[in-house]
DNA sequence: CATATTCTCTTTTTT
DNA sequence: AGAGAATATG
């Protein structure tokens, strides 16, 4: 029997799609098909009648990833997927609070924190309670509290043995006491309260359960402990979960991503069904041999191997340039060159591990006139422009909210200093009461904030969304104060594009109301530059990079310290992190593959040296195409020589300098010191790791 | 109270 | 090098 659905896809695939009513795992390698499956799945499900689009619940982890899922659901199914929950973790969650509000214990309106708004009010809360900030770190703090959180554990089930961790807990507790006074909820809080409510609610809980009779999870690698409750907890006794996921692309451990959970799955619910997904239908041979070979060497993995029907095709072009801009001229001439022969800006990506490395890179391609785009950076809806705009309109819907009081209270300045607020706070402490409620009864220029808070309130009632923040933005002296700022423009331009933003969230989302427009603006912080239409070459990190494929990609910056980074290169996990991160990175590539490195390079403002990634050496040789120190022709500048070093005051040796060592090995000199018979390099050598050597008495040779 | 200057700290990042 | 925060100065 021929289904249309189904006759596209391989024996594997297909088994995934059709599984039983059952729980299953689904180890789904790179370009392996997986999102396909995932929404095939769903179609499948609701088009033979197994289940209404009602009784799915579809997990990813980015809002990109539910978008592009809900698109290709739709282009597989005519009809209406309203009923069907497709969403990110705490979308859904969001979403579920929203609702049940009341049975949570939230206020109607409370509003989320994202990431810069926790920490500001985990400083706001240390300073209050005169906390030593040098002891605890409000970063630290911050991280303490969202790791039990993520844990699915409150300041209660804190573990306190010491003066230290108690002083923590205690911290958690008046941290979450203010958010609750506050009516606002950070990320792993809307997971948490989700859970909690679910938890604790048992109509609530069997409903759901009953309800949901598919659950099926998106990149479950990168699930944490808390997710994985989560899910269940929403699944009831009849309810198939299916999890696709793929462990050698987990590189998310470093913020509580726990693989664990695949094998935990796997005993719990999946009873021994896994399918392996192990055809590739993206990269050529040689970059797949290249991956697999490179993964091989983590010991902890589930064990998968990607193979290809189609050929070898090109081998792995290898790089070694003097420096960074080297590195970088290097980069420019090839995606020139490709781009001649007729590959799409667009369709090539540079990658790199951290995004400090694409300063360089981008001032090579700016000189050479080479349109780019780098994703990354500061997001849309996390601009300060934009945040104050949103801190103002947060006020106008819940005034409680002492965060977003404190971010305009005196922005643009309007003489409300740091005094006068200190003072607010206190009065409002004393009052047990909100600075808001505080400065409603305060005089002089606190009073005349209130007034114009509660102007701003009347003049906007009854206005739509987009008019109430052009409103907004005018009349609490935004608008004029980065007028009068000479480097304002941009700014300026940015609040018109969230008044453009709102407007085109009214026409598209169901629930138009300020408290939504503000849920959408953290929970889904923009895209980064959107600029689509342009063929432009893609730049962003390895990270970023995750779930994109090019026909032609560059690796940059492999080396020691780089790409493994240097935080992560002492133990195991690190290293095992990195090397899937490096895997991800080789599994962008469709044709072609390059990986470069830089003999040295300027790093925080100094020159390093550096040696080549182990990575590299990882790589089977067979596939590997080392390039040569392109053929210097008239028009190419000279190789630059790696540039003169301050010599070491005529004893021979100089910065850059390759020396040997009877003891030590090879090395390269990286710094000088002294003169005479006091002179002492700094050599890094490649086990010993960085020596110090008085010249006079270490036997250095030239190497 | 606002602005100029110095100091510090730099992995990856979604929600 | 460069941003952001803490601190000194007008």
């Amino acid at each position: 029997m021929s289904d249309p659905l189904l006759d596209s896809l391989n024996p594997e695939q297909r088994a995934a799609v059709t599984l039983p009513h059952e729980s299953a795992l689904i180890l789904a390698g790179a370009g392996s098909g997986k999102t396909r499956v995932l929404t095939t799945r769903i179609a499948w499900l609701i088009q033979t009648g197994r289940v209404s689009p009602h009784g799915i619940l579809a997990v990813t982890f980015t809002n990109k990833a539910a978008k592009e899922m809900m698109t290709r659901i739709a282009a597989m199914l005519p009809i209406n997927t309203r009923g069907m929950w497709v969403g990110t973790f705490h979308g859904l969650a969001n979403r579920l609070l929203r609702t049940h509000w009341r049975e949570a214990g939230l206020p109607q309106s409370f509003q989320i924190l994202d990431a810069q708004d926790q920490l500001s009010a985990v400083k706001r809360l240390l300073k209050s309670l005169n906390i030593d900030t040098e002891k605890y770190e409000p970063k630290k703090v911050q991280g303490y509290i969202n790791g039990h959180k993520e844990a699915g554990r409150r300041a209660r089930d804190a573990d306190a043995h010491d003066e230290y961790s108690m002083q923590l807990a205690e911290l958690y507790e008046a941290y979450d006491a203010q958010c609750q006074r506050e009516g606002v909820a950070d990320f792993p809080e809307l997971l948490l309260r989700a859970y909690e409510l679910l938890y604790r609610n048992e109509p609530l809980r069997q409903h759901y359960q009953t309800r949901f009779r598919h659950i099926l999870i998106d990149e479950f690698q990168d699930t944490n402990a808390l997710q994985y409750r989560w899910l269940k907890l929403f699944a009831g006794r009849d309810t198939a979960l299916f999890a696709v996921g793929d462990d050698d692309q987990s590189i998310y451990a470093f913020r509580g991503a726990n693989t664990g959970n695949m094998l935990e799955f796997e005993r719990e619910f999946a009873h021994g069904r896994v399918i392996k997904l192990e055809q590739n239908y993206r990269s050529h041979g040689n970059i797949l041999t290249a991956a697999n070979a490179l993964i091989e060497r983590n010991l902890h993995r589930l064990g998968k191997s990607l193979w290809t029907a189609d050929g070898e095709g090109e081998p792995i072009r290898v790089f070694e340039a003097f420096n960074d801009q080297d590195e970088a001229s290097f980069v420019v001439d090839e995606v020139k060159a490709l781009n001649r022969e007729g590959t799409a800006l667009s369709d090539m990506a540079l990658l790199y591990r951290s995004n400090a490395q694409s300063r360089v890179l981008e001032h090579a391609l700016f000189t050479a006139g080479v349109a780019y785009r780098v994703y990354g950076g500061l997001r849309f809806f996390e601009r300060q422009e934009i945040k104050h705009a949103l801190a103002y309109l947060r006020l106008l819907t819940h005034p409680e909210d002492d965060g977003a009081f404190l971010r305009v209270v005196n922005f643009p300045t309007r003489g409300v200093g740091a005094r006068t607020v200190e003072q607010l706070a206190d009065a409002a402490a004393h009052a047990g009461a909100s600075l808001w409620q505080a400065a409603c009864t305060a005089s002089g220029k606190v009073a005349a904030f209130a007034r114009l808070i509660e102007g701003i309130k009347q003049a906007t009632a009854g206005l739509t969304l987009a008019e109430t923040i052009d409103h907004v933005i005018e009349a609490s002296g935004l608008a004029d104060h980065y007028r009068a700022d000479k480097d304002g423009a941009d700014r300026l331009e940015n609040l018109n594009e969230l008044v453009n933003a709102a407007a085109l969230f009214s026409e598209e989302a169901e629930d138009d109301t300020l408290d939504a427009f503000l849920s959408h603006a953290a929970l889904e912080a923009g895209e980064h530059q959107a600029e689509p239409g342009r063929d432009a070459l893609q730049l962003m990190t390895v990270h970023a990079a995750k779930g994109l494929e090019f026909h032609a990609v560059f690796i940059t910056g492999l080396e020691e310290g780089l790409f493994p980074h240097e935080q992560s290169a002492h133990d195991e996990r690190g290293l095992e992190e990195e090397r899937r991160l490096m895997y991800v990175a080789i599994t962008r590539a469709r044709r072609r593959l390059y990986l470069s490195h830089a003999q040295s390079r300027m790093l925080h403002g100094q020159v390093r040296y550096g040696f080549a990634s182990r990575f590299l050496a990882e790589l089977p040789d067979a596939v590997l195409l080392p390039l040569n120190r392109r053929t210097a022709t008239r028009d190419t500048p000279a190789p630059p020589v790696p540039r003169a070093a301050p010599a070491g005051h005529g004893t021979g040796y100089r910065i850059g300098q390759c020396v040997a060592h009877a003891r030590f090995g090879t090395g390269i000199i990286i710094d000088f010191e002294g003169r005479g018979p006091d002179a002492r390099v700094q050599v890094k050598f490649g086990d010993a790791g960085t020596k110090w050597l008085a010249l006079a008495y270490a036997k250095l040779s030239p190497a």
